[in-house]
DNA sequence: TCCTGTGAACTTCTTCACAGCC
DNA sequence: GGCTGTGAAGAAGTTCACAGGA
């Protein structure tokens, strides 16, 4: 057996990232806005320092991973005492850019729509839905979370005076993709798409997916799969009729 | 230095997974239903047959990623042509759980909720909105989405009688953690969570959290590099005031 | 003593590249 | 020749464990 192990790429440090702040993990930045948001928690209860297990433990993750994922925006805690609560709310929120506010254009106003306009939550999170636009002529006029909604052919003009760069795009699946080349058009760069659909877009216009039904197409896979060993082990062979839901208990 | 080294656990190759079946790894299972759809579409287009390399592309996806992915269900292609689409479609399905339907409680009837309700698309993937329960009165008894909500009192009954094992919690998030508990007494074992909460749950149930605002903030993050790197990499040094969002196109 | 910050081990996921079969 | 299935490389993420400052 020879083991023989071909040289590293990577190895290049000749350039380095140059210092902090050069790209955080994305792993790390999808896990920022929860430990900002239990940080607002301790701060409302009058707490003025944590440490990396408090807010692990609030924030349901792992301590060491909250440690590595600050160290990514810098060193703000103090050894042997923690974090400043205040102190590092304020460093996450400008870590993600939040110390401005963002507008966010909904297109679509059915029930997905609306219900994200009415979300309470958003503002505290420096988001701020500035507009609402439809193409059905019974939506337009009408207000949905204090905004009115309006016309398609409006989507130019508001992301051009309200200076928009999110979009969140809650049409039907059909107009998806239509809906998506007027909103780059219109100069969005940053899509949250809910419809099942790929987008095809440029390549510096970013696209979000959430997908409500993957969603529950996952965790009706495990449950399958408790299922399986809870117990019938037996029936395991191919394309065994559906075992009625009685079983799950 | 001493350079000392403890030893490694996980070499206990004695009881290995036994074969295939034993787990599809969270990041396949995560894509498998976008194939579904990609092959329902095929489908319905008479295309009988397709490449990995079509698969993917449809799916947005690395080819690469797609039959590595397909390998975890076993060897469904034929070398040289490809996969039979009908037969991969049923595969998938079969894989994922999907040979049956899975009966679903959405608890929270509020904007968020209706919207779930009334949902076009859960039921082509094995997903049924079975009961949808609120604590309001104003709600009870009204339909949404072709189910009339019922109150939570009945939470338990309905979760017995008709075999639901997964919940959508779409409540306010103040009494999230509440619903969970009475969902996991009920005997729920999956729950789809879009409170911004971390759900205290025991070991053998599983949370899904779907986090609204948390997308939006991260689609913000890449929009502030994006304008960081725009020209004004000058203004780099802290806390600077906001840049206003006309800098960004 | 306590808790952060981090190198390094470990795990998981992605992608490459090619052997093997049609 | 074309395309699957897969070992192996590479990249990313997670966790451990401990050095080191308060």
């Amino acid at each position: 057996m020879t083991l023989l192990r071909t040289p590293r790429l990577g190895d290049t440090a000749a350039h380095e990232p140059t210092q902090e702040q050069r790209g955080i993990p994305d792993a790390t930045v999808a896990r920022l806005p929860l430990y900002l948001r239990v940080l607002t928690t301790f701060a409302d209860a009058g707490t003025a320092t944590c440490s990396s297990v408090e807010l692990a433990e609030a924030a349901g993750v792992n301590p060491a991973k909250v440690r590595k994922d600050l160290s990514h925006l810098g060193s703000y805690g103090t050894r042997g005492v923690g974090y400043d609560v205040e102190y590092l709310r304020y460093q996450i929120a400008r870590g993600l850019g939040q110390t401005q506010t963002w507008d966010v254009v909904i297109v679509g106003a059915g029930n997905l729509g609306s219900a994200l306009s009415t979300y309470q939550g958003f503002s505290s999170r420096g988001i701020r839905i500035a507009a609402v636009l439809d193409t059905d002529p019974a939506r337009i006029g009408t207000r949905v979370g204090g905004v009115e909604v309006e016309p398609i052919g409006s989507l130019a003009a508001v992301v051009r005076e309200r200076g928009i760069a999110i979009a969140v795009l809650a049409t039907p699946t059909e107009v998806a993709q239509d809906v998506a080349d007027l909103l780059v058009d219109a100069g969005v760069t940053s899509i949250l798409n809910f419809a099942p659909a790929v987008l095809q877009v440029p390549d510096h216009v970013q696209v979000r997916k959430v997908d409500l039904s993957v969603e529950l197409q996952i965790l009706a896979y495990h449950e399958q799969r408790k299922s399986e060993s809870d117990g019938d082990l037996a029936a395991w062979t191919s394309g065994r009729p559906a075992p009625a839901q009685e079983v799950l208990r």
